[in-house]
RNA sequence: GGCCCCAUCGUCUAGCGGUCUAGGACGUCGGCCUCUCACGCCGAAAACACGGGUUCGAGUCCCGUUGGGGUCACCA
């Protein structure tokens, strides 16, 4: 049997990072076991769905890699067949016709608010005669759930999870205007569409009990269920959009990379041993459903930015170069020369060993431009403030004065600077943070000989000179 | 509140009855390296929620308590 998962997200919003972990593990899973990862938009509150949230979501998936398999499928555009399904459970006798009227309804709901006990639908038309109906009263579809036993789930991470039936009433398959449900729309197009494993947040566990009831009604095979613990906030709470969750956007303007969230989301949750860097094609090779965990996990900014650090320092410098090189046009206003590029293509190698994200990487190659540098931090203006910068800063500048063209690199600048402050009886250091601090605007840079060799004797001897 | 789920360092987790004086990672704090920063390396502090069982033996199995979470629509 060829595995087929699925990513159902409702377009009323952006792809939240749990979203994103949900279609992470589908897509892993089908992947690793040669199956398909479908993409199933379920659009059908069509007060709420809207277009840019679909773009959204599926810009969201692109970017962080999750190619899915097919065309996606638009739940709404079913209908057709979810209303089919629906009369066949009526015709039967799955399924009945309801004639309550909302305003029954809620007398209903505030009675059991009331007696503070929870509301379930009584079944009052289960077994009434339709020639009872009320006049000009559409009814709504009800399914016609076992009211004795029990429903068990047989999860493959939540293990066995039962329910009294008796705790479960005949929800709603087609509202009073002839529109399916969403308990409905889900079993109908996971059932067509083969989804062999249905990996999902565990807030959709509830549900599973009622979702089986009709799988079984209409005489379906069950899909596997794996229903995966919810990612919380730093405080515990459910990661929601009041607290502070964010879409996948909202990360990529953060500067991190799409493997490094994957990674980190891998990890959320899952584990194998001590493994901790997991690239996603190691992740095919490996992932399984025994190795998720049944707890809660805590979002940490931390961790995902130290995991987006070492994958920034495995990237190639190249696609780095070309993801800051339009944040620093927007800082500079002005396209990068070609000098200003050739500079990066040399100094990338160490400033990507210094960079937490993409941002961090843009502002520190900004010393690589011309006219840099842009700004002294406080640390850089106390350094040239000091009292022995001037002495330090004038040793370095005859040094590197004295360095003939064809020697300016980094052993060659190394070895000037070097000899310099033996020359004038200082350490290396006295010269290296007042230079460091004229080259850059700041105490920490890379290698002082690197950034040297990178700008080239003129444009040094500039920076120097305008504290000299 | 009913129902369901969960419970190891601050956080993510390893652990699937004895090898646990509980391991790794992030973070934190020391130190080394060193032209600064970062990387790297070395080291430290830091956890089995509590109470009962079962067992020769429990972080590991069972029950309860407490705590946390999820869910209770003609939303998805």
């Amino acid at each position: 049997m060829t595995v087929v998962t699925r990513f159902a997200p409702s377009p009323t919003g952006f792809l939240h990072i749990g979203g994103a972990r949900t279609a992470l593990f589908n897509y892993l899973y089908a992947k690793r076991h040669g199956g398909k990862f479908m993409l199933r938009v379920e659009d059908t509150d069509r007060k709420r769905s809207t277009e840019p949230a679909i773009e959204a979501i599926l810009d969201g998936l692109r970017w962080l890699g999750l190619d899915w398999d097919d065309e996606p499928v638009f739940q709404f555009a079913r209908v057709d067949r979810h209303v089919e399904v629906a009369q066949a459970m009526l015709a039967s006798g799955h399924a009945y016709k309801c004639y309550a009227t909302n305003e029954e309804l809620a007398e209903l709901r505030a009675a059991a608010q009331a007696e503070n006990k929870r509301f379930l639908y009584d079944g009052r038309w289960r077994d009434r005669d339709p020639s009872e109906a009320p006049e000009g009263v559409k009814p709504a579809i009800r399914l016609k759930a076992p009211k004795d036993g029990e429903t068990v789930i047989t999860d493959l991470v939540q293990g066995e999870v039962r329910v009294a039936n008796a705790e479960l009433d005949d929800m709603v398959l087609l509202r009073a205007d002839g529109t399916p449900t969403y308990m409905l729309a889900v079993v109908v197009d996971d059932y067509d569409m083969g989804v062999t494993h249905v990996i999902r947040g565990d807030d959709h566990l509830n549900n599973t009990f009622r979702q089986i009831q009709v799988f079984n009604a209409m005489g379906w095979a069950l899909p596997a269920f794996a229903h995966i613990p919810l990612i919380h906030g730093a405080d515990g709470a459910k990661l929601s959009k009041r607290h502070g969750a964010l879409g996948v956007d909202a990360y990529r303007d953060m500067g991190l990379l799409p493997a490094a969230i994957r990674n980190y989301l891998l990890r959320l949750g899952w584990s194998h041993g001590d493994l901790e860097i997991v690239s996603t094609a190691d992740a095919i090779k490996l992932f399984d459903l025994e190795g998720v965990g049944r707890s809660a996990s805590r979002f940490d900014m931390a961790k995902l930015e130290n995991t987006n650090a070492h994958y920034m320092r495995e990237s190639d410098p190249k696609s780095l170069i070309e993801a800051i090189s339009p944040l620093i046009e927007a800082k500079i206003d002005r396209s990068l020369s070609v000098t200003e590029t050739a500079r990066l293509n040399i100094g990338m190698a160490s400033l990507q060993q210094r960079a937490k994200t993409l941002l961090d990487l843009a502002v520190s190659a900004e010393i690589y431009m011309d006219g840099a540098p842009f700004s002294q931090s406080p640390k850089a203006a106390k350094v040239l403030a000091g009292a022995d910068a001037t002495a330090g800063l004038a040793a370095a500048l005859t040094a590197l004065s004295a360095i003939p063209d064809d020697a300016w690199n980094e052993e060659g600048i190394e070895a000037a600077l070097r000899a310099g402050a033996e020359a004038a009886d200082l350490k290396l250091g006295k010269l290296a943070q007042p230079l460091r601090a004229a080259l850059t605007g700041s105490d920490a840079s890379p290698s002082l000989f690197e950034v040297a060799a990178v700008l080239g004797r003129d444009e040094t001897l500039r920076r120097a000179n305008m504290h000299g």
